[in-house]
DNA sequence: GTGGTCTAGACCACA
DNA sequence: GTGGTCTAGACCACC
């Protein structure tokens, strides 16, 4: 299971959303070089979004490198996919946590409050 | 002088981001309430988008109650407009600091990890 | 005094709601035939308005044969202006009321509601 | 179908009529919660408008909350809808009735001639 | 000069 | 096909 949703609200497309979460997964080591992703229909209706657009996302994955397919037997992890995942995921979105941080923190929330939020994340 | 700035690479939306820019400038304090923003004309000059961006950002910030436009003279920070720039910074930025939180922790990175980042801020 | 006052929520632009509002006046023997109205600058300032559209106003009712302009001593009511006044404005705002009542009626106003609202208008 | 209709010579702009129009409709019923409502360029080609007008229509009736836009499969009434747009109707009459009034008074109407308008309205 | 609105036509991304 | 956004250029009405 990927546990991927897709925030509706936000400007990133869906697609792109996906994009990056596979990629996470990747990084954090929850799917392992060769191991199988969800199908497109698994995944459309996990994340609440049309197939096509986990079509398009795995497309994506497959061109950077990360996932290769293989005929009729499913979509899976490349052999660089792990490397290729950390170098995409993991220093990016530390950057981005600490921008985003910093610009809660100019905007008067305190350090506090930050810090109960993330208490709040599940594991 | 505003400064305002579009990233058109960014895929928050141009009208978007001068959005953002605006509150940001009045809860700064760098527009007073009464103040005068640059005409519809100026700010498309100087953040290079058409006049038409311009103004649907100002249709926005307006009926968010933050400024108030006077045809033919202007269009200017709104009575409660400091508040209102305030109230919309704080939850929008505390908003973007948990996306980015959840984000980075699926992409394998730890609590630990970003309470780290988070106690290196400032003091 | 006229007490003309100009709904700037409105659609409709305010140098017409002048022109209703001096045929009202008109119309109701408040400004009788050779009867002079308030200057430009007076009636701006009543109303609110740049008095540049108080002159385009006073251009219009001239227009309709409303009222007339003498050399440099003012605007009077020109000498058909009642009549004029009555039949642009009587008929129409009657109309006008009837139409307003009976779409409020059928989106669920009762008549005793409307009843009310009326009587609370001053005289 | 809506068979809305813009009346071009109206000083109302159009996509404000057609914001009202489509209220009318759910207010009404002709619209149910969950229906969908014609495509943006359906509705500009029976409007005689453009795209554009019907998109911005839209998006005000969005942040009004009587509808709801989902990208790729069209607009359609939100779930509070009904009780919105009621809610949006029966003060805009209220408030349009009242303005009627108040012009037809000044018109040189009198409150018996209005109470008797009213009066004769249905039974 | 100012904002507000419209038309026209384009591109993007999703279904 | 759908909505969302943008650019470009026009017109209106007020200051």
């Amino acid at each position: 299971m990927l546990r991927l949703r897709v925030d509706s609200t936000s400007t990133v497309p869906p697609s792109r959303q996906l994009v990056e979460g596979v990629l996470d997964a990747i990084a954090r080591g929850a799917l392992e070089e060769g191991a199988r992703l969800p199908s497109v229909r698994e995944l459309a209706a996990e994340a609440l979004v049309n197939p096509n657009t986990v079509a398009k996302a795995y497309r994506e994955l497959q061109w950077l490198g990360a996932v290769r397919a293989r005929n009729g037997s499913g979509v899976f992890v490349a052999e660089q996919g792990t490397d290729i995942a950390v170098d995409a995921r993991r220093s990016a979105t530390l950057e981005e946590f600490a921008r985003a941080a910093e610009t809660a923190l100019r905007a008067g929330h305190t350090k506090g409050e930050l810090q109960r939020v993330l208490r709040e994340f599940e594991a």
